[in-house]
DNA sequence: GAAATCTCACGTGC
DNA sequence: CGCACGTGAGATTT
């Protein structure tokens, strides 16, 4: 998961991805480097020599030697650039800069990664104006341009270049915090300069302008800290993280430049289904850009052997290794995409063919050998929904006998054990004892459903003045309590304020996992921020004193708000958009009122989820009315993207050293196997 | 000649 | 359905 955790500070010389990097060996000649010259394929649009012959080396173009197929071989290293770029001085960076001991061994050099580097703009410009001691990185053309003030925040120049897990995933999480945000502002129209129409690019723009990006360094072959099957909502997405650098283009290409010669190389595409791409397996047939196709008002012409089309072509003759991310319908928003990472692939194949009378190109891209299943495991998924073929250890296509409104599967692939122990299925809370009706609670009076950004809506202003919910229904911001509309309030079911009380939207799946029991996962992806169930049970009555403490002590079912929980920040910084930061900050949460929930006997889905010490769904008290009593709810959340069969885990919390006595407390702690790198070693 | 700036192609997401 | 948008490459200007 969190492989090659952070560089944050200069790495040593011994570094392995910076002398990748450093080491590019220029490419002297525009012909593959084979074992054989003969093997060589014609530069021709023609048909491939087929499988590769045996003692083919895959083509590095940045490498001597080769290692793992899936890994980029590292060679001996001179000293890392990073090196020279830690400090951001403009003297080191004109040492960087002006050295041509450095990259001047190359009489050859990547333009993208010399482009890349963030301080070229600086340091060139610096030379020219030595006046200028500006020590701010040089961003992007258009960020100079808007004189936008850099912010570089916390993400680090070396992070900045070359990513991994964790800034990989820190980028995502303010992005999408920010693009929340951002929606929010957006339904209630409280945006003063105009309205923002797109809250996507909006907030990645924002983010890349102030450095909040990684993997500028644009490169051939994985990119570090995005994990093959990953899922991106949003093109820009694929940006920020610099898995493919084109906010729409589908061909991203470096130009490889020789002492003679220069042409583009491919380094990852963005296939969508709907451009008359075929996606099957680990085959994917591949459109050339241009040539208008498709589009309403313009004359069809023929596609051009330029810009992406030529890179293509030419990683076709290299073999070089090009990434590849498949777009595909969203099945909870039918009118977006998800994008799926789905790893390296090889050009085996280039033709044209006739489409509206004129010349299309076609690719054939088949998947490198030994990559785990991603969009693979889409295919299959889809044919379990469609009764085409049906899920290998399926137990019960319902477990829940129909009491939610999607069925949830119960599945066993690894045992023979033929269910989890008996329980009574049961969507909601249940309480022991009627509620004081001391605080009668009263609705709103919108007539259909509640509008963002209505200052007359009781529930709106309940929640500060904001919509707790996007328009498509994904949480904006963690608070101590979401208010939602309830029974007294007169607006229709399906207002946007009902998100956790509507029921499940994801196709779940209890499954047995290897070595924790069961667990609980899901056939769709699930996007930031998006409901997930609501934790069912009974509502322990805390008054009950010793006798339902030892009730709760033996319980492995329990929720309990009281427990001390790790604070984490999933909110949008409001600093980002020149907004003053509240004072109640995310990580000191109080939860309004104590509540536990025992789910051993009656409960729902979520008695399944297991603890994570790096958990991707995190629990948010909700509360509506509920005739005129005040019930309150624990809603889940999705904290990132999920891709299918992820397994989904929340944080349990430990209980509070004072209410160890003696050392039944201890005991309850249970060895954590939840494997993430930052793994606390027990929970309980 | 090189850097700064402009223009164009590329679809997407609402 | 039509609008507006960001990026990188190439063209053009300074």
């Amino acid at each position: 998961m969190e492989a090659g955790s952070g560089y944050n500070s200069v790495p040593p010389s011994t570094s392995f991805d910076k002398s990748r990097v450093l080491d590019v060996k220029p490419l002297r000649s525009l012909k593959p480097v084979f074992p054989s010259a003969s093997e060589i394929p014609p530069f021709v649009c023609g048909p491939p020599n087929g499988p590769f012959p045996s003692g083919f080396t895959p083509f590095y173009p940045f490498s001597v030697s080769q290692g793992s197929p899936m890994q980029m071989p590292m060679g001996p290293v001179p000293t890392p650039l990073r090196a020279f770029r830690s400090t951001q001085s403009p003297e080191s960076s004109r040492a960087f800069d002006g050295d041509d001991g450095m990259d001047g061994n190359a009489d050859g050099y990547f333009d993208g990664q010399k482009r890349g580097a963030p301080l070229r703009g600086s340091s060139s410009s610096q030379r020219k104006t030595p006046k200028n001691r500006d020590t701010k990185p040089s961003l992007s053309y258009a960020a100079r341009k808007a004189s936008v003030t850099v912010f570089v925040g916390d993400i680090s120049q070396v992070d900045r270049d070359d990513g991994n897990r964790e800034v990989v995933n820190r980028v995502l999480m303010r992005f999408d915090a920010l693009r929340r945000r951002l929606s929010q502002m957006e339904d209630a129209k409280e945006l003063s300069n105009g309205i923002i129409k797109r809250a996507d690019l909006k907030a990645g723009n924002l983010l890349m302008s102030k450095g909040i990006r990684t993997n500028m360094r644009r490169k051939i072959g994985a990119v570090s800290g995005v994990e093959i099957g990953d899922i991106f909502f949003f093109r820009i997405e694929l940006c920020v993280v610099g898995l493919h650098a084109p906010s729409m283009s589908g061909i991203d290409y470096l130009i490889v430049r020789d002492a003679l010669d220069q042409e583009p190389v491919a380094v990852s595409i963005v296939s969508s289904a709907e451009y008359g791409d075929v996606e099957d397996g680990d085959i994917l047939i591949y459109s050339g850009q241009g040539g208008n196709f498709g589009k309403r008002d313009k004359q069809a012409t023929d596609q051009k052997l330029e810009r992406g089309n030529l890179a293509l072509e030419r990683s076709f003759q290299r073999g070089n290794e090009i990434r590849v991310v498949r777009g595909i319908k969203d099945v909870a928003n039918p009118a977006s995409k998800v994008y799926v990472y789905d790893g390296l692939y090889k050009i085996q194949e280039s033709w044209t063919e006739r489409k509206s009378g004129c010349n299309i190109f076609k690719y054939k891209f088949v998947r490198m050998p030994g990559q785990p299943v991603a969009f693979a495991a889409w295919k299959s998924i889809q044919k379990w929904k469609e009764g085409f073929s049906s899920r290998v250890g399926l137990i019960l296509p319902d477990l829940t006998s129909g009491a939610e409104n999607i069925p949830v599967s119960l599945v066993n692939d690894v045992d023979g054990e033929k269910g989890p122990a008996h329980f009574t299925y049961f969507p909601s809370l249940k309480y022991s004892k009627s509620f004081d009706l001391t605080q009668p609670s009263f609705g709103c009076n919108c007539r259909n459903a509640c509008q963002p950004g209505d200052p007359d809506c009781s529930c709106i202003r309940k929640n500060e003045g904001d919509f707790p919910y996007t328009s498509n229904g994904v949480l904006v911001g963690r608070k101590p309590l979401i208010h939602e509309c309830g029974p007294t309030c007169p607006c229709f079911p399906n207002c946007k304020n009902r998100v956790s009380q509507s029921g499940l939207k994801v196709h779940l799946e209890v499954f047995k996992t290897t070595d924790r029991g069961w667990g609980l996962r899901s056939w769709d992806p699930i996007r930031t921020g998006t409901f997930i169930c609501e934790y069912a049970g009974i509502v322990i009555d805390k008054g009950k004193g010793k006798q339902g403490g030892e009730e709760v002590e033996n319980d492995e079912y329990v929720f309990d708000t009281t427990r001390v929980y790790n604070s984490f920040k999933w909110n949008y910084e409001p600093a980002l958009l020149e907004e003053e930061s509240s004072n109640d900050s995310e990580e000191e949460y109080k939860i309004p009122s104590p509540l536990i929930i025992s789910a051993k006997n009656l409960g729902n889905v979520a008695r399944f989820m297991n603890h994570s010490c790096s958990p991707n769904v995190f629990w948010q008290p909700v509360l509506y009315e509920h005739n005129n009593q005040s019930f309150l709810h624990i809603a889940f959340f999705a904290i990132r993207h999920i891709p299918p069969m992820t397994e989904l885990t929340y944080d349990y919390g430990t209980a509070h050293s004072d209410e160890a006595e003696g050392s039944s407390a201890l005991n309850r702690k249970k060895k954590c196997l939840c494997g993430s790198s930052n793994c606390h070693g027990y929970f309980g």
